[in-house]
DNA sequence: AGCGTACTTTGATAACGATCAACATCATTC
DNA sequence: GAATGATGTTGATCGTTATCAAAGTACGCT
């Protein structure tokens, strides 16, 4: 820890604290995002590739859907809904995104972005031009490998969801979000019991395939029978083990 | 049509049916599968890599859940459902297969597979180890293109389906589910507006997050309103645009 | 050809979540 | 610190789809 901070001191005089700071290389989200599973020398090679960052306000739109597919954006801090808005006008939130996830992997087939991207609070990407990536995936195996398995589990994560959709019931869908949500948390060195939601009622019904007061009422129910404690957006966790008992599933879709 | 007899009828002679079946260059399916986009040199690349055919009966399981991740399968005659089986028991069906997609991404992640695959007729598949395929890709840039496409693809279609699962009523379903299945059949040549449903009921209802006895009434009632005539497992589509209606929304999880 | 099994259709009833509505709480702004 | 709008809670009722049940149809097997 200190050693970074004596690192982020020295950068201030060799170069814009900006410079260093987009470097995959110092990013404490190096175990969660691209970097993952690769050699520092592999990492570097990523250094070059991502050169800028964003900064997004709360609410604001980092991709519109049918916008140019151009870059892959990681979430460095805070946190985005992906929405589908549909012909007829109905919106569907289709996922949360946390720090160290990618966004825009839905542009890659038609060169065209499906979902819309907004920010559930003030939050910060690293931007990645895809074009380079795709160039750069083909001298290192590593990165390659990871940009797959990056796919891949977001294949996987989606089957997940799909059964939920498909086959829960409403108790069993707000316990499995809960818990995904937790073990995001905690991958990320934040408490697994105890967290802000950054979403709302209506966000989270959206995504689960529910309506707003159904999942306001489950989770109410869920209070009262101390599984969790809530209050508006803060969680405890006062039971993982019953929460999971009501989720019944191995699969967890988040 | 008649080249083509031509030369499997040379290869009779020069080299046995099987190995030159297996060559994505001839292969009548090489638009919609692997080597789309691809030039024919680029393509020669992939001959070397998909070696093995596999013929597959009705019911038969091409891979299974739990099992390491090796290979990538394109269909190339008959179709699959995907399924993937929860810790409680529960079975949901997540996809369907048709001739020159392909089966296998959900396992890159983890490096074991996440769904079941069934065939739901006697079928035949290309097998491709996963391992030759990216290192062919970091070499053949065309190659690397198509294979992010379809992933990007898989994804996209699952966020398609996300919404229908999350926000569609069992008409809007049906009508989702028929109208891709035309659209694929249409895809590969065949007839957009009548064809044989290679899956049950229970199977579709799966897929769309329904009992078995509610897809078989919406299609009894579709049959009704003259949209559709249908008798068992063989559909024709009378009225598109009215299914269209239907449905009333853009994205085909298809 | 006849039998058995798997699949499909249709009907009656029940349950779950949606909808409508009123109120409470919180955050923001002036 | 009061006012406003967004978000969240809770209650009453309704509607869609699930469930249970029974009969009908197609298909494979010997």
């Amino acid at each position: 820890m200190q050693a970074i901070i004596e690192i982020q001191r020295a950068s201030e005089i060799t170069c814009t604290a900006k410079e260093l700071a987009v470097r995959c290389t110092n990013c404490n989200l190096r175990e969660l995002c691209l970097p993952q599973g690769m050699t520092p020398e592999d990492v570097q090679r990523l250094n070059g590739l991502v050169t800028t960052r964003k900064r997004v306000k709360k609410g604001e739109r980092l991709q519109h859907a049918g916008e140019a597919f151009k870059l892959l954006y990681a979430v460095r801090s805070g946190s985005f809904k992906t929405c589908i808005t549909t012909e007829d006008g109905r919106d569907q939130v289709t996922g949360f995104k946390m720090s160290g996830e990618l966004i825009g992997l839905d542009g890659i087939e038609t060169n065209t972005h499906i979902v819309d991207v907004i920010a559930l609070e003030d939050s910060e990407v690293c931007a990645i031009p895809f074009a380079r990536l795709e160039e750069t995936s083909r001298e290192v195996a590593s990165l390659q490998k990871q940009l797959h398995r990056i796919m891949s589990r977001e294949i996987v994560g989606e089957q997940g969801l799909m059964v939920l959709l498909g086959s829960m019931r409403a108790e069993e869908r707000v316990a499995t979000f809960l818990l995904g949500l937790s073990r995001r948390f905690r991958a990320r060195g934040y408490s697994a019991t105890e967290f802000h939601l950054r979403m709302t009622r209506e966000e989270i019904g959206s995504y689960l395939g529910l309506k707003l007061e159904t999942v306001s009422r489950v989770m109410s129910r869920f209070h009262e029978t101390k599984l969790i404690q809530i209050k508006q957006k803060h969680v405890v966790i006062l039971n993982p083990k019953g929460l999971k008992d009501v989720t019944g599933i191995a699969i967890s879709p988040l």
